[in-house]
DNA sequence: AATCGTACTTAGAAGCCATTAA
DNA sequence: TTAATGGCTTCTAAGTACGATT
């Protein structure tokens, strides 16, 4: 068996679509059972201590954990969860507990503060006993063997039971996540290797020997009734193969793509309203990098759109505003409940298609009525072998920071200015990509104290400079060699301080400008690794300075192959 | 052509932990 | 030594895509 260093990187592994030959590994790890409360730690009803029985119990610490969370107050979620409580209750309780607004769950919320602050003061011998445990558990079920390599699993834990949380104005949230017992999971592992057992007393679902998929485990969740997976981390061959294959698809777009922009540009003006209606749309995903926009079951999740399945009310068209014509304003949320707001001048036949397009409609209908995601990946289908909605927005971000590495760096930076530009170039891509963050609650206080930093070093900096110009007076005078180095050693001093001051600069500016950008979804996910390592050879930096230790194993590949003269 | 089921990627937040400042 | 800070890891929700079924 060997190491990842030394995968052969293929694109291509089997012919025939099955995903590995040989896969060894030892399932999931469960959640812990429920620890019931001790005595004094109660629950109260109208004022009145009450206890509960284990299974409302546990459900009732799940509400409890999340008491300081804004989640609780909201209206939905307390409305869900009650409801879902209410059914571990016994017949007893159901009687007793009539309004949510009488529970006071404050004593049991205290308690998990003090556990946790507990946990935060035990000592270095606890907690190393507690990393120790982890780290035999991670040695035991967190590596499968697939084909000849030992790989580390991405999720080997099952999700706990809990409250879900949605994201946005989620319909379910508050709703109990059940806890997942031997019984709901489905193993998937090869005939020859050694099954995976369930504990004690339990049987698995199913053990399965499917090789045309890269799951180890799954399960049905509750909530949506979707199916979670156990798969293996990005480090391993399998993502990481995957991972390259996603880049040369986006590569082979960057072929073909004025092509297809003549094309969409041409179907503008179809005379059939579908054609306009996609050209339109693939314009969208092409230049603002949109996501295709599935459509999604109503009621069922937080009300969220993308490209194909924006509504009328989404946009607004202004014919001339702000001394530009053809002004399309964009407002609407995306994936995770993410605001969207553009406002962009586009081509005049856009303008027109749109205006078309918002006849005799209200605002809750489809802008493209005609047009959904499997019509418009059928049509890209045709266009390039593997084309589809999502590689526009991998070919645009890494595109860009191609481009803006190109344009940023300079030559005569320093390394902290260089990494300064990295970060921009990473910035232009996030921001296309919309990928934003609440601004840290902490962001105002962390900018204040770099800023103190900022301002003590340059008291520092005028300090030296000063012990500096009498040392140079003192040597003009003297002129004996001891002097000298005086000056010399205040000299270096100076430098030193200039640069620490200017690195300070540099950080404070970086921090400033990513307030509310997120940079790691870009990274991770849209931008070919190979274009940084290649910038990183090129300007001489090291790839740690752009990578982290999990990031270097994930593009492994990347840090493998690319050369400096590697152009996406 | 609509609907469903499945598998996989992409996403921001929360939690954890090492480092640094006080 | 302790507390604050910030980076990294973990978590799991929420997307995309596509083939099968009706």
């Amino acid at each position: 068996m060997s190491g990842p260093l030394d995968y052969q990187w293929e694109e291509e592994r089997y012919t025939d679509g099955s995903k590995w030959r040989f896969l060894e590994h030892k399932g999931p790890v469960f959640a812990p059972p429920y620890e019931p409360l001790p005595k004094n730690v109660k629950f109260y009803y109208d004022g009145k201590p009450m206890k509960l029985s284990a299974p409302a119990e546990e459900v009732a610490t799940f509400f409890a954990k999340m008491l300081d969370h804004e989640y609780t107050t909201k209206d939905i979620f307390r409305k869900n969860f009650y409801k879902d409580w209410r059914k571990e209750m016994t017949s007893e309780e159901k009687s007793k507990i009539s309004d949510l607004n009488k529970c006071d769950f404050t004593e049991m919320s205290d308690y998990f503060k003090a556990q946790s602050e507990a946990r935060k003061q035990m000592t270095k011998e606890e907690k190393q006993k507690i990393r120790e445990e982890n780290e035999r558990t991670l040695q035991e079920y967190g590596f499968c063997v697939m084909d000849n390599h030992k790989e580390r699993i991405g999720n080997f834990r099952i999700e706990p039971p809990g409250l879900f949380r949605g994201r946005g104005d989620h319909p379910k949230m508050g709703m109990l996540k059940r806890r997942i017992r031997p019984e709901d999971i489905i193993i998937n592992c090869s005939k020859d290797s050694k099954h995976p057992k369930p504990p004690p007393g339990t049987k698995w679902k199913e053990v399965r020997h499917d090789n045309k998929v890269t799951w180890l485990v799954s399960w049905t969740e509750n909530i949506q009734g979707s199916i979670k997976y156990i798969m293996l981390n990005p480090s391993s061959r399998i993502k990481g193969e995957k991972d390259w294959q996603k880049y040369e698809t986006a590569r082979r777009l960057k072929k073909c793509v004025d092509r297809i922009r003549t094309q969409y540009r041409d179907d503008w003006k179809s005379k059939e309203m579908r054609i306009r209606q996609r050209a339109v749309a693939l314009y969208f995903i092409d230049k603002l990098a949109l996501r295709a926009g599935n459509e999604k079951e109503e009621g069922e999740t937080a009300d969220t759109v993308g490209c194909c399945s924006l509504r009328v009310e989404h946009i607004k068209l202004y014919p001339e505003i702000d001394g530009q014509e053809f002004v399309v304003e964009f407002d609407f949320l995306g994936k995770d409940s993410i605001r969207y707001y553009n406002k962009i001048p586009v081509e005049k036949r856009v303008f027109k298609n749109l205006q078309l397009f918002l006849e005799n409609k209200q605002p809750e209908d489809d802008l493209f009525d005609r047009l959904n995601t499997s019509i418009l990946n059928k049509h890209l289908q045709e266009l390039m072998d593997g084309l589809t909605a999502k590689v526009f927005r991998t070919y645009n971000a890494s595109i860009t920071l191609q481009q803006q590495l190109k344009e940023l760096t300079t030559p005569e930076e320093n390394i902290p200015a260089k990494i300064l530009s990295y970060n921009r170039a990473n910035r232009a891509v996030a921001i296309l990509c919309n990928h934003q963050r609440a601004p840290p609650k902490t962001f105002e206080k962390s900018m204040q104290n770099l800023q103190t930093k900022i301002d003590a070093k340059k008291d520092q900096l005028s300090d030296a400079r000063r012990e500096l110009k009498s040392a140079k007076a003192d040597a003009k005078m003297r002129k004996d060699e001891k002097t000298k180095k005086a000056v010399d050693t205040k000299k270096k001093a100076v430098q030193r301080i200039e640069e620490q001051l200017m690195k300070l600069e540099v950080q404070a500016t970086d921090r400033e400008e990513n307030k509310q950008i997120a940079l790691g979804t870009s990274k991770l996910n849209y931008l070919d690794p190979r274009i940084s390592v290649a910038w990183c050879k090129k300007w001489d930096v090291s790839i740690e300075k752009i990578y982290n230790k999990t990031q270097r194993e994930k593009f492994a590949w990347a840090i493998d192959m690319a050369d400096e003269d590697f152009e996406f």
